[in-house]
DNA sequence: CAGGATCTACTTG
DNA sequence: CAAGTAGATCCTG
């Protein structure tokens, strides 16, 4: 593994990369999970992927679809946690999924609170949008790294949601 | 086998 | 309508 710090606007994030490609992304004042044996690869020619790290970073954090995305090394996921992340990519910027949708999506209908059992273990907040999978109705559900972020990072794209019964006019 | 970033149906006031 | 509960579900370690 190797991690770098990426400095934005809202603080320093620290991504993690394998061989294969970006593993983790940190928020800010949080420290990297993953130090498994199974990840440990060869140092990688960093620049390229952490130049794409970065700027799809800032775009992300626009509230914009970047452009570019580093490639992900997902191989610490289950099967079925990578489906998950994998539709979660294809969640536009704006709009939101609920867990059971989510679970319908992967062809696992039932599966709701699997899926925000994957969800937790995205390590690839932000570029991987966990935060845009609520709970039904639209209200905001959970999120690791602490609800503050889904927040902010909901209002960054102006996406529409509920809070405590209220809702949010993004 | 217990426990989750769920969900729906149902019951009460 | 709000709030609380009981089950149903299904992946994980």
């Amino acid at each position: 593994m190797w991690h770098t710090g990426i400095q934005t606007t809202d603080g320093i994030f620290t991504a993690s990369f394998t061989a294969k490609g970006l593993a983790e992304l940190s928020f800010p004042d949080r420290a990297p999970t993953l130090d498994r044996q199974s990840l440990e690869g060869r140092a990688p020619r960093g620049l390229p992927w952490q130049d794409d790290t970065a700027s799809a970073l800032y775009a992300a954090l626009r509230g914009e679809r970047p452009k570019r995305f580093p490639p992900f090394d997902l191989s610490h996921g289950t099967a079925f946690q990578q489906k998950v992340w994998r539709a979660m990519l294809e969640i536009s910027p704006g709009s939101t999924r609920s867990y059971g949708e989510l679970a319908m999506t992967i062809g696992a209908p039932g599966a709701s609170r699997a899926v925000g059992g994957a969800c937790g273990a995205n390590r690839i907040p932000v570029l991987i949008p966990c935060h845009r999978v609520l709970a039904a109705r639209k209200r905001l559900g959970g999120f690791s790294a602490g609800l503050e972020w889904k927040r902010l990072l909901l209002e960054r794209e102006q996406a529409a949601y509920v809070l405590e019964g209220n809702p949010v006019a993004a």
